[in-house]
DNA sequence: CTGAAAGCGCTTACAG
DNA sequence: CTGAAAGCGCTTACAG
């Protein structure tokens, strides 16, 4: 390992290329005029000094970091993962660079936030589980833009790209209408959100506008195993449903676990089912689940391009963005009659 | 949305405390004495002000940023998000932000790392999947300080904190050998790495021991369906081996649906498996596998650890720090004998 | 087209 | 214990 030297500056590109400081920073800027001759002599100058411009002192000047802070879910879900990298990339589209803001926020965590701002990242775009949190409120305190993907929280009124959560629910419920589907469940985790709400309502809505009654909604946990046996005390209790829409695919693999393995019921002939966010694995032998795929790089896209807005003073407004999520079909559901 | 307005500097903090900047500086740093009443003045100038220090102008002074890249494998891979979600925790913890780098690093992406030196970042921690990238040779040129964590490329010569796969390896060789495996077989995925040689090895060496003989390693694909039709294709032409240790759960799960289901075989009555992550669907009812749980947490904080130590000059040595995976036995091994 | 100079918001010797 | 001043590495009017 090389001892770390001093990073060359831009003063040592100028005394190498014989210029002043002011022409290194006009040819890397791109600001202003420079005689061709001129440049080439900094590029030279560049490359053989390996320097690299200074982001901090570049940021003081501007008052702009370039910067957008992250704040991602705690739990383990893998379209988590999508998401971030999506992001990531979107960032970098425009010229941002990403800040993973550690943790859920939430009341102890408040530390993070302050810390973060140290930062001055131009923005954040978050997908946390948590509402209980004032982030919204500092970040509004400091004028510092938010923009919500993909997860919505109940009381926020902060724009947002995710995904068209009634519209899927409404489709769902068609979609098992249309296959004769009579008796009616929502299944959801744990954490109150407003997508979770819109996408109930929207189920709820067209079951309703056909049946002339609201179906139920099940709050079990995001997690398996927690989920299973949750739904299995409600198996016991009132019976099974005949037609299910579940928030997320796992409690959709709980669901049929529990009603095929342990009550004995078929899928889709005695219950059908449809989950949400199409994990790899609900094509896979075991499940072969219908279920809706979130266009997440969509979402990404627009959050960032959101935030942007914002960040340019383009606009005060509050935008929600819904984009439509794709049903996929597999073996879940019955024959339509 | 309340326009941004400025922010508020040391100086307007000064102003309104009645002391001078220098002195604010001193009662945020700690360094230096103060007397305790100027120390409260200028807290409650701070409160007053909603005063955040600028974290680039300090970095202008220490040229240390607090920063530290990661840079993660793009695959959807869950325990990746585990991982990126300690070394998160991990870096805050020691005072570190986490900047992403964007995408995995290959020839088109050089433009990656290039773009993050600006932000001078005092180090990065790898987990990327792509060896074909000049990181290690860019990164020593600028005396950066690189960590690799939990994936550890064939030639690099850069510290690391991995699971000890050679001995997760030789661990599985023997469990299965003590219930009788006669024929073994190794399956990995498409992707060369240090992490999977060892693994190999550490299973090879046992297993010849016993055995007197290496037995084969099947190179396969990361893709559940890419993975099964290899598997297929390989158990028409050969047949199959009665014990089986795979690089990932994902390929442990296309094992045995194309054993089980394809062609009829018995786990673990006539093949045993094991496999390796311990994803959260290997305790469900499909698969019950068999599986090695990493450290994820220890490896994150060794690996920021081992970075940290880097960074402040304490060591010029390649560290390798290597933390056992524990084995998590379900029902894809047979009793023993 | 280019240079000298002021300034971005901090830290840190140096005096006192 | 505290203030005045120089400096970190840039950008950007202002002259020329």
């Amino acid at each position: 390992m090389s001892k770390k030297s001093k990073n060359p500056t831009s003063n040592d590109v100028a005394r190498l290329a014989g210029v002043s400081q002011a022409t290194v920073s006009r040819v890397l800027s791109g600001k202003g005029y420079t005689k061709e001759e001129t440049k080439q002599k900094v590029m030279d100058a560049i490359e053989q000094l390996n320097y690299r411009p200074n982001a901090y002192a570049r940021t003081l000047n501007n008052s702009r970091a370039n910067l957008i802070g992250i704040l991602l879910p705690s739990a383990n879900y893998p379209i988590y993962l999508e998401l971030l990298n999506h992001l990531v990339q979107a960032c970098k589209h425009k010229g941002y660079s990403a800040l993973l803001i550690p943790g859920e926020l939430n009341e102890e965590e408040n530390y993070s936030i302050t810390n973060l701002l140290q930062y001055k990242v131009d923005g954040i775009i978050t997908a946390s589980a948590h509402h209980k949190t004032n982030l919204y409120y500092e970040c509004n305190l400091l004028g510092l833009p938010v923009v919500q993907v993909m997860r919505v929280d109940v009381d926020s009124d902060c724009s947002y790209a995710a995904s068209d959560n009634f519209g899927a629910g409404e489709l769902a419920a068609s979609e098992m209408l249309k296959r004769n589907g009579q008796d009616f469940l929502y299944i959801t985790g744990h954490l109150p959100s407003k997508t979770n709400d819109d996408r109930f309502n929207g189920f709820a809505t067209e079951v309703e506008n056909e049946l002339g009654h609201r179906p139920e909604s099940l709050v079990t946990h995001f997690d398996y195993e927690a989920c299973k046996s949750l739904i299995r005390k409600r198996v016991k209790q009132k019976g099974v449903p005949d037609s299910v829409l579940c928030a997320t695919d796992v409690i959709a693999y709980a669901f049929m676990d529990v009603v095929r393995f342990e009550f004995g019921y078929r899928v889709p002939e005695d219950i059908q089912v449809i989950g949400y966010d199409d994990l790899e694995q609900s094509s896979w032998s075991g499940y072969k689940l219908t279920s809706f795929r979130q266009n997440i790089k969509r979402l990404s896209n627009e959050a960032v391009a959101l935030l942007e807005q914002q960040i340019n003073g383009q606009t005060d407004r509050v935008f929600n963005i819904n984009v439509s999520a794709k049903l996929i079909e597999r073996e879940t559901l019955r024959e339509a009659t």
